[in-house]
DNA sequence: AAAAACTTTCATTAATTATTGAAAGTTTAG
DNA sequence: CTAAACTTTCAATAATTAATGAAAGTTTTT
């Protein structure tokens, strides 16, 4: 295949991917676009490769850095800012679980918290407090995964990971 | 709190919760309504309840059993089916791992293996290869951790979370 | 201080996704 | 067989979410 048309394809499908991943399709194909471009891009070269309005390249790359997975540069001689993504793919998984978590647990963390003891002794009040306290239990280890990954380094991950699988 | 408030909120979070998991509201809560209710519920029950209309219940309530984490169930002298939730948090969550599987890694896993080998020398192909390669071992790395819980009973799980956590 | 070179905002519009409900389809009972 | 009791489908509509682009806001240069 050639390159221009692999780079291409990989946008294409990074973004319909973002969907089921629950991130803006734009977004995705934008972070898809800086992954695959060697040197870093501008807004208007984002906005002329993915044919879409400023605005909207503005927003979503503003999120991506917000997200902690996208930096800016300035080149000398130059007043634009050049944007680009980190290639350490373990780097930005960790950056993506902690948004992740940030978005999926925390508020369920919240909201299992507020629903702790419910009061009142009978059969029903039980089990619904057993429930809460079923599903808060598993949160927490999951959110202790989580966790445990976000502060890793490659490294201890990878470690883990091995001894995980075999 | 009072218990039928508490289920009202549980459902309600559950609800939002679900948007931000990339699942759509209906379906979180009628999975959330199953889960709080000790009786199995019919078609007409959870449309009375959530106040939506009978062809939406059926089809969230179709997606539910289609992912296998709820059930029907006839009573004696009676036509309706009546649906209830699997109890067992563990299991639903291997249910759940196992479609954000199918739906987030494997179309992933798919694209990737389209994309590799680009051919040609030159410096930006290596580079774009080697990016492929990076996600490639990456996700296949987190798919082979889905596969082992998935197929996990629940105590291997926990040990090796403990394993993990500690 | 004003113009130039950018970046950001936001009301409007477009695209996508979810919901409704009536009609069609199925299954069971008599 | 056919009426009754349900379940499923699907075209129409509503609700939500994303994208546009012109206008407002900033920062830098002269």
């Amino acid at each position: 295949m050639e390159l221009d048309q692999a780079k291409l394809k990989f946008i294409q499908s990074w973004g319909t991917l973002g969907s089921s991943w629950g991130i803006n399709r734009t977004m995705a194909q934008i972070h898809a676009l800086l992954l695959v471009s060697t040197e870093p891009l501008s807004t208007e070269d984002i906005m002329a490769e993915l044919q879409i309005s400023r605005g909207n390249t503005n927003m979503n790359v503003r999120t991506l850095i917000d997200w902690g997975i996208v930096s800016k540069e300035f080149k000398v001689g130059e007043r634009k800012e050049f944007f680009f993504f980190f290639k350490d793919i373990w780097e930005v998984a960790r950056q993506i679980t902690r948004e992740r978590r940030k978005r999926e647990i925390e508020p369920l963390k919240k909201a299992l918290t507020e629903l702790k003891s419910v009061d009142g002794k009978d059969k029903e009040s039980e089990e619904f407090n057993k429930l809460i306290n079923d599903l808060d239990g598993f949160t927490n280890k999951v959110d202790d995964i989580f966790e445990k990954f976000i502060k890793s380094d490659e490294h201890w991950f990878y470690k883990t990971l091995i001894k995980l699988i075999k």
